[in-house]
DNA sequence: CAGGTCATGTAAAGCGTTACATGATTTT
DNA sequence: AAAATCATGTAACGCTTTACATGACCTG
């Protein structure tokens, strides 16, 4: 029995049916909302993935039309439900990836004068406050979260805080470099 | 003046030029020593990129084989070094991008007994240790670090120190619970 | 009846890694 | 003499986004 390597998408796809039947529409809005920040899913990908997982009997389809519009609601077979559980726990070595604009540019940012070092930073804060406040809206003490749920959601908010507190840390010492710079001037 | 928009591998080797003459096979070691916890480069993007930024003007090439072994140099053209500092001062929206395989297996480990939970978290742990001991394997205080670069890797070394203390700290707390959970089942 | 949401999908393009191939030079 | 490092490259494959297309249903 060769068990399907599942595929980046394939894993957040088996694991949002997991729960409840889904749509391919519901798992984006579902992605969306709660993966996001740590795992995306396009429709471009979603979609064909769902036929291929269908193909290699991992999902079951249903067509359950609302009024005249098509849908198509997936749901996990035995051996969908023995591929997740088989991901969830294995052992094999975790993929992590971080793809930095804010760190890239700060590592060159020897290049340009220090004044844009500090405006960068600032950038990078803000952009971690759009990010915080995504994450606030979903209310951690809501019942229907789930205890897995909440820890990754506890997570990237710790995470984002921590981020925001360095860059204002940072963005206080680089503005203390700077004056003493222009008092040494003068 | 229509400037070029940077690939993503087009930004980090227009910037590792910029401090000095670079082989294709240096900008590699480079990036692999130094930016590739927020930043990778595979020599299948490295190679081909430095030919289009070449057919663009924004690097010049030079032959420079040393004894019999062929060797390309590549350095910044004005109009390279024009579009470097564009990037580095634009002030368009930065990119960042995550994908934790380990905040995915937690989002769906309800689906899985909660001692696999706590296994989970071990092995994020596990991972980010290893990510920080990679990182302490770069000298802080060496002198010929320049000061951007020295801030992401204060900034990497912060942020997975922090990642680790948040899995230890989850440990203990899935540890009581769990201790709990069999307590009232005697 | 207009605008939003529900719902499905594809094509093209871009991005990226992996695996392989080649061979010279340097270090042990 | 073997192993590591220097150096260049490509082909195949896989992943992902973007942009577009279509149309039904629902709400104000």
């Amino acid at each position: 029995m060769a068990l399907l390597e599942l595929t980046p998408t394939g894993r957040v796809i088996l694991g949002m049916i997991a729960f409840g039947r889904r749509t391919g529409y519901d798992i984006k809005q579902l992605v969306d909302k709660s993966t996001r920040h740590f795992w995306a899913a396009s429709y471009g990908q979603i979609y064909p993935e769902l036929r291929r997982l269908e193909q290699h009997g991992l999902v079951r389809s249903r067509s359950e039309p609302s009024g005249g519009r098509a849908r198509t609601v997936y749901e996990l077979t035995d051996e969908g439900e023995r591929a997740l559980r088989d991901w969830l726990t294995s052992d094999a070595e975790l993929t992590w990836e971080m793809r930095d604009e804010g760190m890239l540019k700060l590592f060159f940012s020897d290049y340009v004068p220090v004044e844009r070092r500090l405006e960068l930073i600032r950038a990078m804060r803000a952009l971690q406050e759009r990010k915080r406040a995504q994450l606030c809206q979903l209310d951690t003490n809501s019942p229907e979260m789930r205890p897995g749920q909440r820890l990754t959601l506890e997570l990237g908010l710790g995470l984002t805080g921590w981020l925001i507190d360095w860059c204002e840390e940072t963005e206080r010492s680089l503005a203390t470099e700077i004056n003493d710079a222009v008092k040494n001037e003068v």
